[in-house]
DNA sequence: CCGTATACCTATGCCAGCGAGGTATTCGCC
DNA sequence: GGCGAATACCTCGCTGGCATAGGTATACGG
């Protein structure tokens, strides 16, 4: 991505935690990621929706076309109960790595 | 590695804060990882020497044989002038991405 | 004297992400 | 009416880091 390398691994849990309150397709995942990092992750589309397909290959989404606010098709994806498990999971793992890193580079 | 992905490009950084107060040889570098972070990131060395001959490359670590206490031979590595100020850079970047993932995923 | 820990190395393969291409639709503007 | 920008999707090829799985050699403890 953008802010490059320390990135991989981190794309999916971003993708899961950004439906997590709702159904949200590929290209707005890409925009909140964006916005809500205020610019610091980029997440280039050539690494967003191969990710999606994967997360949806695992069972961890589930992906649906509908209708944007303007009109347009775009393909919804939404957290299966099995995506919803795995996001607890890997919120805590990254608590986890991110406090060790921390700690380890003494910027707490 | 053991904690397993959100690993990549982690390392560089990590190795290069473990020899910031003096000369450290691979092996203590990979022991000292682990130690800091409590097993929460276990180098495996298949990555880590590989990390460490490119770091040397790009001129950042300067490496020397050296005796470790018990007497045995063992490859020190160094910061150079160059390599301390990735690490500030990289320190900083750690920080930026930290901070953005955390807010992202509302781990604050 | 034999296993374990220390200390180094590399070759193979996988796979995530990047870069660079492509298609189609809608909107705003002139 | 036309045209560029933004939206929305996709895939291919490449690079490069890391895991796996080997290998060598020395020191130490029992």
């Amino acid at each position: 991505m953008a802010g490059s390398d320390l990135f991989t691994g981190t794309l999916d849990v971003l993708i899961l935690k950004a439906v997590s309150w709702g159904p949200r397709h590929g290209y707005a995942i890409g925009r909140w990621i964006r916005e809500t990092t205020a610019d610091v992750l980029t997440v280039q589309e050539g690494a967003l929706y191969p990710a999606l397909h994967r997360l949806e290959r695992k069972g961890l989404l589930a992906e649906e076309w509908g209708l944007t606010d303007t009109g347009r098709q775009a393909k919804y994806y939404r957290l299966t109960p099995a995506g919803r498990a795995h996001l607890r999971a890997e919120l805590a793992r990254w608590q986890r790595f991110q406090h060790a890193v921390s700690t380890a580079l003494g910027t707490v």
